[in-house]
DNA sequence: TAAAATAATTAGGCTTATCTAATAATTATT
DNA sequence: AATAATTATTAGATAAGCCTAATTATTTTA
């Protein structure tokens, strides 16, 4: 049984494999976990030790196969928690994460799995983020940063790259939800920033800093 | 902040309170809790410094107004939790109460106060325990005199209107203790004699007077 | 009321998870 | 390649929460 503490750093090494990264850093994992290199390297050794992280002096920390599953039935829980808290007890979706933080080390598989049937199995969260089923595997759709979207096309807004208060708060104030549905209007060759047109029929004007953290699905 | 340990103390002597009891002693609790005696009185002293335990060294120990307002919302969480899990996830009420201890040391006061919307308010838990408000007050019991008590319907013995050592000899001679279940079989018109049965199946006749004496609760 | 039994505390350890400061290893820059 | 900068590890502490064994305090019984 593992604790939360070592739950939360498996977390943290799944995001950076997850981003793209496969080797993570001791320095890294600090900064993202808020606490001090020094304490990383004695976790990643027990982690190691319990066979969940591959760890080489130095050079770089990876999930193995079991560190890997263990980290998506956490997310797992993670996120079907966040759906309820939306679905079910009315919060908004930019004030979750936190409650799910704690709600993802209850532990009980049984209870896990009666959530995902009460919510109706969702596949993705409130935030786009998708679901990793019992297994672990991940639903797939087919996303794209708006920087990237075509001239014309409707989309919808599917995840976001940084959900951090300030980014979702701007997006709050700009009307941009997860699921709603946008069409690209232009985009500035200079910049790359783009203009959008809000269902509401509002037209709106984002950075490409912002456009290339809204992560969108393409419409039929 | 306390931590879920202590949160876990702070229920324990709460219950030894709630039947009666205005001290507790260390072995008791450290048999409830299932650790060394040690232990508890290492905890007892954080908890007496922290301000809610009132703490007398090899004399018992008791909560203070802080430490009983603390306990109550903890136990509050873990029952609202239990009717989450009987009534939305379909559990039986013998199998929640693991999952209870874990989701009661979420923190969250909003979580809670939407937790209980969403369950409509609900005042018993799927035992039969009362909910305390978040003010921390318990909501009354339905009680009444045994005389006054419905046919069929089964009862807690809740309290006695009559202290005497003559009565309270009588009850225990019959086998009557507070705290004890009965079931109404039947009350004769004439006298208001009644007949009830113990939960060891034994049957035995009541006069008016003890019945009247005997406040019973209702049971679900 | 003295001895025996029971209950509680103290002393000394252990593990997990953290910290700071000092040192070492790796990577980047002249 | 040598030096500087960056990153990571080691060494030594600390606090919470637990343990066992030894000692003390309280209560019961003779
Ligand atoms: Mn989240
Ligand atoms: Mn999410
Ligand atoms: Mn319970
Ligand atoms: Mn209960």
């Amino acid at each position: 049984m593992n604790s939360a503490s070592e739950e939360n750093y498996l977390k943290a090494i799944y995001k950076f494999m997850y981003d793209g990264n496969e080797l993570v850093g001791t320095g890294a994992l600090a900064e993202m976990l808020g606490v001090q290199s020094a304490s990383v390297t004695d976790m990643l050794r027990r982690l190691s030790e319990k066979g969940l992280v591959r760890y080489t002096k130095s050079r770089g920390s990876s999930l193995t196969e079991e560190g890997m599953q263990t980290a998506l039935s956490i997310i797992r829980k993670h996120r079907l928690w966040e759906v309820f808290l939306v679905e079910k007890l009315g919060f908004g979706w930019d004030e979750v994460h936190q409650l799910a933080e704690q709600l993802e080390h209850v532990k009980s598989d049984i209870l896990t799995e009666r959530l995902d049937i009460f919510l109706g199995n969702p596949s993705f969260d409130p935030h786009g983020d998708p679901i990793p089923d019992k297994e672990g595997k991940l639903p797939q759709k087919q996303t794209l940063p708006l920087i990237a979207a075509t001239i014309g096309q409707r989309y919808k807004i599917s995840r976001l790259g940084d959900t951090s208060t300030e980014f979702l708060q701007y997006l709050d104030k700009s009307g941009l939800l997860i699921g709603s549905f946008i069409q690209m209007i232009q985009q500035e060759p200079f910049d790359q920033s783009v203009t959008i047109e809000l269902q509401s029929g509002k037209i709106i004007h984002l950075s490409s800093q912002v456009a290339e953290l809204l992560v969108v699905e393409k419409m039929e």
